[in-house]
DNA sequence: TTGCGAAATGTAATCGATTGCATAACTTTG
DNA sequence: CAAAGTTATGCAATCGATTACATTTCGCAA
């Protein structure tokens, strides 16, 4: 019933002073084993809890980390969310979740959450952030840090943590060569997207190293959502030349578009074999089970926090780390049908 | 370079006291407008960001609210933070995340959140806390706001949100007897989770109403995952009488169950029907798109949040919140042939 | 012009922990 | 045994905003 105890509180419990019950809890080695007793147990006594607004406001640190999404509502987040919670509760961090989107709604700045003390580093799912946002976000870091995941800021001189986009497209593209097909195409994620762009881009040279012909028309470009997918299936339906298979840029654009084929009375593999990339939990149940290129996205996760807090200690070598990326072969692929 | 202004420089530039400028920031109306417009000037060429570990400590509010989910990686919450999340940011308080697991892990107290002055109040997502759990924020939340969203704890004191969990399983059931179906299966949720006795005891309720036979067997226990669903479907194969539809109690079980089926060569909705629950984003485009009961993720999120700023200012009528749902009829669900 | 209430502003205590510096207690050493 | 060095503890300032209370200023009526 009565107000929560203080440091203050036990002090007086353990009849010596406030400095020392603080040194007992952040390090209890430099105080006496006899004093350390004793403290800890008034502590458990009093059933004292330290304030984080009074540790924070003294230590100028908030001990909790912004995560930014471009938006909360895609599913693709959660694993990498949580390979960040695990980083960060491990080392006594809270994790703060904000959308791109709702950040901007509320005409809040992004900056401000590092500025105002909510949050001592940032870790940035949205590689879409206007050059702005950007640019404030660059002299913030000079004693912030910020890092990206996933995605990341061409140029930018923020540490990243992202997937072999490259390798995997390339691998993607093999694995459908290898299996006989000559006509793929590509179905890409939003048009300014840097994971769009890698991906394309190595699209591209695959083809080229490969020596395929590429249709203009079969480049479809759309995002990585459900919908794009389902667009991108009306497109190869009215195709004269259809493509035997189909990259696309996200599972998710993999299940909208294998869905409206299926819709359509289109048999997927037989009348085109379609591959992602993320390999989300679903995919291996899809129908049907989707080939796709697997990222790590817990351990994408977990690496971005850890970066966030190596940076925080001062280790700040702020590096780019690039995690390796699994084909995984299922039945949404097999050779061209005749 | 040099540190972040203060309410004391932003105080000296305006030529007005510490008092003056938190007055004017935060209740502007008791200041003259000639001030008003000082004040406002200095923050400007200060570039003042207020430091909120400050304003948390002296106001005793961490301006932040702590949401529990039992497992980060779970899609099915996206969409629920978000409601949150616009509910929060709108009123300023920043989002909290922390899984159930995790925080168990760690060796922390849940409690401990609301006693260090980390966060204001809390949302749960989780109903399966242990009792002792549940006792300690029973306890705090004589002083703190703690709100279940989507599960509860039965004959618990806390607020809750939740759907039309008993309505929505009955249409689902009434909806398959329409079609002509006499022979129902129900794929449950976890065994002792509020969610799952609420949708099996409104199953049987229904069944009862509707006098149709139900079969011990036609009864299979489970959890809310991909994987239920598939082992349900060796279940339901290796039955000599199959039930000719299946009531699943979440979106996620149906598309495991539909997802083997159709890898053992089963049709859906031909050999059985197949409804979910949740309507989550993928239903509608499952193959087949999925028949199923539709909940407003959204707006439990918000709600929820809404009871929790409500309490902390004041307005303690801590409801129970029943939101509609709604049934979409899709492609998973026919009339049973002959 | 004076006086009084209302409006505007200032002074300084406060929230609760951390930590630099000073001091006390205790060891070691010549 | 005194001096020097170690170890353990305490004192009090500090982080940056908020706010109760005191004081000043202003407007208006008599």
């Amino acid at each position: 019933m009565q107000k929560t105890p203080t440091l203050q509180d036990v002090a007086r419990i353990a009849g010596v002073s406030t400095a020392t019950v603080s040194r007992t809890l952040s390090n209890p080695k430099v105080v006496h084993e006899s004093t350390r007793e004793k403290v800890a147990n008034a502590v458990r006594v009093s059933g004292y809890r330290i304030n984080r607004a009074a540790r924070n406001l003294r230590t100028q640190r908030a001990h909790s980390i912004l995560v930014l999404l471009p938006d909360l509502a895609n599913p693709f987040f959660s694993a990498i969310l949580e390979g960040i919670s695990i980083s960060l509760s491990a080392k006594g961090y809270s994790m703060l979740i904000a959308s791109t989107k709702q950040v901007h709604a509320s005409g809040e700045q992004l900056v401000d959450y590092l500025d105002d003390a909510r949050a001592d580093g940032m870790i940035v799912l949205d590689g879409g952030l206007t050059p702005e946002v950007v640019g404030t976000l660059e002299n913030a870091s000079d004693s912030k840090p910020v890092v990206f995941a996933c995605e990341w800021i061409e140029n930018g001189k923020f540490p990243s943590v992202r997937s072999e986009n490259r390798r995997g497209t390339k691998a993607a593209v093999k694995y459908l060569y290898d299996l006989g097909h000559t006509k793929i195409a590509h179905i890409a994620g939003p048009e300014g997207n840097v994971l769009m762009h890698a991906r394309k881009d190595a699209f591209l040279a695959e083809m080229k190293t490969l020596q395929l012909e590429l249709k203009p028309e079969w480049l479809v470009s759309g995002d990585f959502s459900l919908d794009a997918g389902r667009i991108a299936a009306e497109t190869w339906i009215a195709m004269h030349d259809r493509p035997t298979a189909v990259f696309c840029a996200s599972d998710q654009i993999a299940f909208g578009f294998i869905s409206e084929l299926s819709r359509c009375d289109f048999k997927v593999p037989k009348d085109v074999s379609v591959m992602g990339f993320d390999d989300i939990e679903l995919s291996e149940r899809f129908i049907p089970p989707l080939s796709t290129i697997q990222q790590d996205r817990t351990r994408l996760g977990k690496t971005a926090a850890k970066i966030v807090l190596d940076w925080l200690e001062g280790k700040s070598d702020n590096p780019t780390i690039i995690l390796p990326v699994t084909l995984i072969k299922r039945e949404s692929t097999s050779g061209p049908s005749n």
